[in-house]
DNA sequence: GCATTACGCTACGACTCGTAGCGAAAGCCC
DNA sequence: GGGCTTTCGCTACGAGTCGTAGCGTAATGC
């Protein structure tokens, strides 16, 4: 399915002040990427209303019968628009849904299991809005088949909540709550383990079970993940 | 989307002896359901002609080429007969990767630590096959919107599995490795926590991180789970 | 003013969808 | 065997979506 060339990322004239080379705009990023500041600039305002436009469409029509010009007619762009700046249905909606994972921090609560507890409410928060639930999953799936998919959500979704774990860990090393891992390699390794259990969960009990992830809930949860299955039998009820 | 009304579902003459209710023909069940035995029957090597067909097709194109029309060619019968059977794709597909699940067992390995790795490492090498990455998280993603399909997940993949950790945790408990819980209301929500907890962190890594759950990392995530992030520092490395 | 790029619009062939209608096949029951 | 019922394969169909091409116009930098 070859795309057109005529992609040129903008360094940084987008309204969302995210990383820079997100928007890939077509498939190939380096053909004349530099400096081609020439010529009429691309809307940025149009640029916002797509990807609220897919949103919107995200919930009232679910992924599958979300169509582009659909979207188009929305947004108020023409449908020849969206397809110069997106490859595709995947590259939109994976971009569509990563704005609502900006808002993601990690305050300092003061414990390791206050901060996981602070930051799992938030993922959850997000999960349960019908654009996430009907997008994300979507758009993993698609990816089992698309390797630069995969990677688009990777930056987009997936590394600014590892980045969480990252700091929550500092922090509880820091508090002397967990030992310290001097081999990077196996950090690496416990910090991937600990993401795949705490995004998983979330997402599994959101939208496999479709249970919401609530307050008591996090609370095992959390209870579990720091003291095992065999820690405390059941967690106390002192929510 | 009204559906055709012609639906019977015949008891248990197809060959994948599972529970009986689980293929719905089109959407009623009670309309003429219980004994109209006349007629030609329906061909079960068409059926699962069909299911594997839709298991190859999606490894070969993923979910969103994937067509009826061409599942249909491929298992050698009409497309119509295909509408005549299912309400569309992804009730399809539910029946087709819900027959991957069939081989969940839980062997008695003596210790919950080991039954808990051999379950894991028996689910994660279900979702290493192409046709189980490619269609189940596509489902799921559907099923957020409807809530038919996401009860149909449930009853052919989901509660199967959940099945595997009743039993796992009677055992254990049977043990003396994990302290009865009396409160059914208590245990259920417990329950209900384990199976998200696990069932999602290998679902993340395989198909989110896109990282193989193979044995070390199952026995690292076994740790965890059991003692908790706080517990032994690292796992000891004798896989 | 000029080159360059983005935009809106229309039109297009190719494909998929889900259904309708038909005659033939394959079972049960008398 | 004859009759009844349901399924099957096949063809055809309108409706809808896809992704692109082509055109004239709008908005920038030099």
């Amino acid at each position: 399915m070859p795309r057109r060339g005529a992609g040129t990322p903008p360094p940084g004239d987008l309204p969302h002040g995210r990383d820079g080379n997100r928007r890939v705009y077509g498939r190939d990023m380096q053909s004349r990427s530099p400096a081609s500041r020439t010529g009429r600039p691309r809307s940025a305002t149009a640029d916002a209303a797509i990807l609220a436009a897919t949103r919107e469409a995200l919930v009232e029509l679910g992924w599958s019968k979300l169509t582009l010009g659909d979207v188009a007619t929305r947004a108020g762009v023409a449908k020849t628009t969206l397809y110069r700046r997106w490859a595709g249905k995947n590259e939109l909606v994976v971009d569509a849904v990563a704005e609502l994972f900006d808002e993601l921090e990690l305050p300092d609560r003061g414990s390791l299991a206050a901060d996981i507890e602070g930051v799992v409410l938030q993922f959850a928060s997000i999960l349960a809005l019908p654009e996430a639930r009907s997008g994300l999953m979507a758009v993993v799936a698609e990816a089992t088949r698309d390797e630069a998919l995969r990677e688009r959500i990777r930056a987009s979704v997936v590394d600014r909540q590892k980045r969480l774990v990252l700091e929550g860990r500092a922090r509880a090393q820091a508090r002397g709550e967990l030992a310290a891992e001097p081999d990077p390699a196996s950090s690496a390794r416990t910090v991937d383990l600990i993401f795949d259990m705490v995004a998983g969960a979330v997402v599994h009990r959101t939208l496999v079970s479709a249970e919401p992830a609530d307050e008591e809930w996090v609370h095992s949860f959390t209870g579990v993940l720091l003291r095992g299955l065999a820690g405390e039998a059941p967690p106390p009820a002192d929510v």
